[in-house]
DNA sequence: TCTGGGGTCCTAGGACCC
DNA sequence: TCTGGGGTCCTAGGACCC
């Protein structure tokens, strides 16, 4: 905790659904909800319009479908969201070279390392932040974000939460403890529904309980390391810095299929299509892993993980695909699969092959990783007519029509609503799927090789900028 | 017809070393 | 012929975050 309330946390108000209801003039002021379309999906954000109804973030989409039938649901173009965040964290950096991005849509700044000179007294940071939403705005073409600000990390959160959205909480220095009190403890993160059921057990509901309760007993209930935090955290204590350059720990690809799988030979074949994109990431990074892990959800939800650490890092699919497929023979999947993944840890950029593991690097080697053999939704889905290619969301263009996006695909056929980010609500019209003048646009969800042809993609697309010609920031 | 995908951090036990 | 301690690395699982 410092003398000045000095760190802002921003996040961007049900991002993910505000940037749909930017680009998709009809959905503005109804129930939008992005997420997992599929029968297994789970939805990232809902629009305020569907928190209305109960639609909640991790969800499940049927559940929200359900407690909303009128809502859109859509399946994301996270390259257009990516774009936006991107804007979003350079008008950040331009108020202090210190931003730590959280997600694509929270980030916390450091104020007191800022470039410029920075007015602290409660009237300074509250014109500060009318500026910044408004930069925010202007830079996202009408986006609006919640800010906290506070003498750290814990207090500028919690304060941003506090007139979400579009809203502003400056607590300033000297206030925090009381203004903690009266809150319940799952505000405080890393309380999740687990450790608030343990709390709630030992009578502890507010922060004002939290204060009371020795930390022993705390140490007692959730272990050590949360136990000392959360006495600390009671009371405002705080003073974990603002991080700019936090190095990634893993790379990780999993997927849940639609259907369990019991095949082993698809399994295998979705253990080398993930062991090959997590190489990609890797060489991507110039990164390479020392250990491989796999993880195995099963028929019954329960999940187990297998892991191996190699004498000396790798970047190869070979190797990783290699030992991901003999830690999948040692779990029993004959009950079905339903999620699988395939991910590595112990990250270095300097290269030291493993001696043993060398022993399987003559099965492969060449370019053979460059694209999937198998999209994991191609084993999964039966179906080659389904709507896969057509998800609910995605931009089109249309020979005749013009800029659209998929309003709803099935049946052989596309439904498109064609409107953009600056034109009215637009009519809707349906082709057939193999219509020749319809044309997919952003390569949203599972890779299309031949619209990328020579390179993995990384950024956003040229498609998604909506008519703005601005390169990508955060390519 | 329940329950995503990408991560981080912590715990606990066993091997191994000094 | 009794049972040290500390430290590190590895594995597996789980809570939590967005």
């Amino acid at each position: 905790m410092r003398g000045q309330a000095s760190i802002l946390h921003l996040d961007l108000d049900a991002f993910f659904a505000a940037v749909e209801q930017r680009d998709k003039p009809s959905l503005r002021g109804k129930p939008v909800v992005v997420g997992g379309t599929g029968q297994r999906g789970v939805v990232a954000t809902a629009s305020y319009e569907a928190r209305v109804f109960g639609v909640r973030s991790a969800m499940p989409s049927h559940e929200a479908r359900r407690r909303c039938p009128n809502a859109a649901f859509l399946s994301g173009r996270f390259p257009v969201y990516r774009e936006a965040s991107g804007r979003v964290m350079a008008v950040l950096r331009e108020l202090s070279p210190v931003i730590e991005p959280l997600s694509l849509d929270e980030a916390f700044v450091d104020l007191a390392r800022a470039d410029r000179v920075i007015d602290f007294t409660e009237a300074g940071l509250r014109s500060l932040v009318v500026e910044l939403k408004r930069a925010v705005t202007e830079a996202t073409d009408g986006l609006t974000a919640s800010i906290g600000i506070g003498s750290s990390k814990l207090i500028a959160k919690i304060a941003s939460e506090i007139n979400k959205p579009d809203g502003a909480f400056i607590a300033m220095p000297g206030t925090e403890v009381e203004l903690l009190r009266p809150m319940r403890v799952e505000v405080i993160p890393g309380v999740g529904p687990v450790t608030k059921e343990k709390l709630h057990r030992i009578g502890i509901h507010t922060v004002a309980d939290l204060q009371q309760v020795e930390v022993d007993e705390l140490v007692q209930v959730v272990g050590r390391a949360q136990g000392e935090g959360l006495a600390a955290l009671a009371f405002a204590r705080d003073d974990r810095p603002v991080e700019p350059e936090r190095e990634a720990k893993s790379i990780s690809v999993e997927d849940t299929f639609e259907f369990d799988l019991v095949d082993p030979r698809v399994l295998g074949e979705v253990t080398e299509a993930h062991a090959r994109q997590v190489a990609r990431r890797l060489r991507a990074a110039a990164l390479f892993a020392r250990t491989i892990t796999i993880k195995v959800r099963l028929h019954d939800f329960t999940t187990c993980t297998r892991s191996r650490t190699l004498l000396g890092a790798t970047d190869r699919a070979e190797i990783i695909a290699d030992i991901a497929r003999t830690l999948l023979a040692g779990v029993d999947t004959r009950g079905g699969v339903r999620l699988l993944g395939v991910g590595v840890a112990g990250l270095t950029d300097l290269l030291q092959e493993d001696l043993f593991a060398a022993d399987v690097t003559e099965l492969e080697t060449g370019e053979a990783d460059v694209t999937d053999r198998v999209a994991p939704t191609a084993v999964s889905r039966p179906d080659p007519a389904a709507s896969t290619n057509w998800p609910p969301g995605a931009d089109v263009d249309h020979d005749e029509h013009g800029a659209g996006w998929v309003w709803g695909a099935g049946r052989g056929r596309v439904t498109v609503r064609f409107e953009a980010r600056d034109t009215p609500p637009g009519p809707v019209r349906t082709f057939r799927m193999d219509d020749p003048a319809l044309h997919r646009r952003a390569a949203v969800g599972p890779p299309e090789p031949d619209e990328v042809p020579g390179s993995a993609v990384v950024g956003p697309s040229t498609s998604s900028g909506h008519g703005t010609d601005r390169p990508p920031e955060n390519a």
